[in-house]
Formats: C-alpha cells, sequence, structure tokens
DNA sequence: GACATTTGACCTAA
DNA sequence: TTAGGTCAAATGTC
C-alpha cells in the first residue's frame, strides 16, 4: 500500500495537492484491487463477497471522505486542478433547493414509496446524489432503463434519464447523463467529437440489486448508447476496449451509497 | 408479442 | 412563471 496515504493531513494550503493526488491514486487501486476481488468471491462465496463488498466500499468511502474535505479546502483556498475524470459536486447539476433536512428525508421517503398517486414529481434529494464526468457514461456495471430525456435550458446536449432495470425489486436508484459542451465545434469529424466527448452522470438513490453488479464485472457485457439517436446496443466489450480506470470510477459512484454504508 | 425507447404532457419546486 | 423530473402512450426493435 502507498505509504503516503497515511501521512497526517498538513493544514489546507502548500503541498495539498500532493496529498489529494495520493487520494486519487489510492482510490483507483483500491477500485481496482475491488474489481479484482470481487468476481473471484462471488458465486464461490456469496457471504464472503458481500461482506468484502462491505468492507471495500468501506475503506473507499473513508478514502472519499477524507479527499472531499480537503478538496473542499483547496477550492476555498484557490488550490484546485480539474482532473479528465473527477468527481464533482452536484451542487452545480442539480437546482438548488433550500429546503430543510425535514423536507429532504420526506422527498426520500416519497421516492420510496412505489407509487403515491397521480402525479407523483419528486424533487431529487441532493444529500444522496453522486456525480462524475466520464468519457464511458454507460459502462458502471449495472443495467439502467431510459425513462426520459429532457433539453436543458442553455445547454447544447439533453439530458436523458435512466433507472434501474431492476425497478421490480424496490431498487430506486436512477441516473442522469449529460453531454458536456464542447468548443472545439467546427474541428474535424463529429465522429471524432464523439469519441472524444465527455458526460456528466449523476447517481441518485441506491441500488439494492447489487448481486448484478457484481456479476457484470465478472463478465462486463456493458451496454452501449448512442445518446445521439438513442439506440441501445449490446457492445461485445473487450477488456482492451474499456477504459478501465473510467469504468472503476463510474463502477464506484454507481454502487456506493456512503451514507447506507456509515449507518 | 414482448420489451425497450421516444417524446409530449403533466406536476412540482424554486 | 419557469425549469426540471417523471409519467405514460406511442413507436420501434427483435
Amino acid at each position: 500500500m502507498d505509504r503516503k496515504s497515511s501521512l497526517t493531513l498538513p493544514p489546507c494550503g502548500h503541498g495539498s495537492e500532493m496529498i489529494m493526488e495520493t487520494m486519487r491514486r489510492q482510490q483507483e487501486l483500491l477500485m481496482q484491487l475491488r474489481a479484482l476481488v470481487l468476481p473471484l468471491l462471488h458465486g464461490v462465496h456469496d457471504t464472503s463477497a458481500d461482506i468484502a463488498v462491505q468492507l471495500f466500499d468501506d475503506v473507499i468511502g473513508c478514502n472519499v471522505s477524507v479527499a472531499s474535505k480537503l478538496e473542499g479546502c483547496l477550492m476555498s483556498t484557490g488550490e484546485n486542478d480539474t482532473p479528465v475524470v473527477e468527481l464533482v459536486d452536484d451542487k452545480s447539476l442539480v437546482r438548488k433547493r433550500n429546503s430543510t433536512d425535514a423536507a429532504g428525508d420526506r422527498t426520500t421517503e416519497e421516492q420510496a414509496k412505489p407509487n403515491n398517486s397521480a402525479g407523483q414529481k419528486r424533487r431529487r434529494n441532493d444529500k444522496r446524489s453522486r456525480s462524475l464526468v466520464t468519457h464511458v457514461p454507460h459502462y458502471d456495471g449495472h443495467q439502467w432503463r431510459k425513462y426520459g430525456q429532457k433539453n436543458i435550458n442553455g445547454r447544447q446536449h439533453p439530458r436523458n434519464y435512466y433507472r434501474c432495470a431492476y425497478r421490480e425489486r424496490n431498487c430506486l436508484a436512477t441516473k442522469t447523463i449529460e453531454q458536456q459542451e464542447q468548443n472545439n465545434a467546427g474541428t474535424s469529424s463529429a465522429m471524432a467529437g464523439e469519441e472524444n466527448a465527455e458526460y456528466t452522470v449523476v447517481y441518485y438513490g441506491d441500488h439494492t440489486c447489487k448481486d448484478h453488479n457484481i456479476s457484470m464485472v465478472q463478465a462486463p457485457q456493458p451496454v452501449n448508447m448512442d445518446l445521439q439517436n438513442g439506440e441501445m446496443a449490446q457492445a461485445t466489450a473487450n477488456e482492451a476496449d474499456l477504459d478501465l480506470p473510467a469504468l472503476l470510477e463510474v463502477f464506484d459512484n454507481s454502487l456506493i451509497d456512503w451514507d447506507d454504508w456509515k449507518m
């Protein structure tokens, strides 16, 4: 294990950036280790796999928690960078709400209900969302079903709404995918632009169909979605075709509800 | 025919 | 009043 990660955090300011890089590296290594170990346990020792998932997620959760706090300090001191794949605060992506915690809990409770009545439009709970920027928004180890698309004010690309395909199992996880705007309009081909496109993925809620997550890692059959025409196709993805760090990043964020693990 | 996606309408929070 | 999130009928695909 990287010994740098065990260093005592210095006050925010000089040197913090190096620690942030180390923390990110530690997260990446942990997620790679998890992706390697969990498929080996699944199907052979289901109980052990469950425990391993919790342990991995706990460790990664601690890491993320520390990193986010440190990042908050960096933001306040103006010392920050923007990695290609980064965890971002969803407050910039989800409409701000000044509701109280009680209001937030109420929203969560309403989400948990299968169907309250006609017109059950719910606001997402900001506290339970996680977002990231990635080139491979669909490689997250889950199966999603698209239920909506919306043109967002002032944005080049529409926002796509997905919910877990196993909703009948009361899995209430949802996510939105939105292609980030690009400034290099008019350069090269549109195809090249698509290949380099980055997507903002925001996850809401947590999966209660975790068995499928693990199996998907074991035998990756990612769903390749062409956002431009909405067609869904099974991609026979070789491991070489996958952007592994990005895959792990997405997998991590879609699987874990940090608040729940700490309960 | 079954299942998934599209898309306009509806609802609610800001 | 507006913008964003969800529903559900229509449509497409296999």
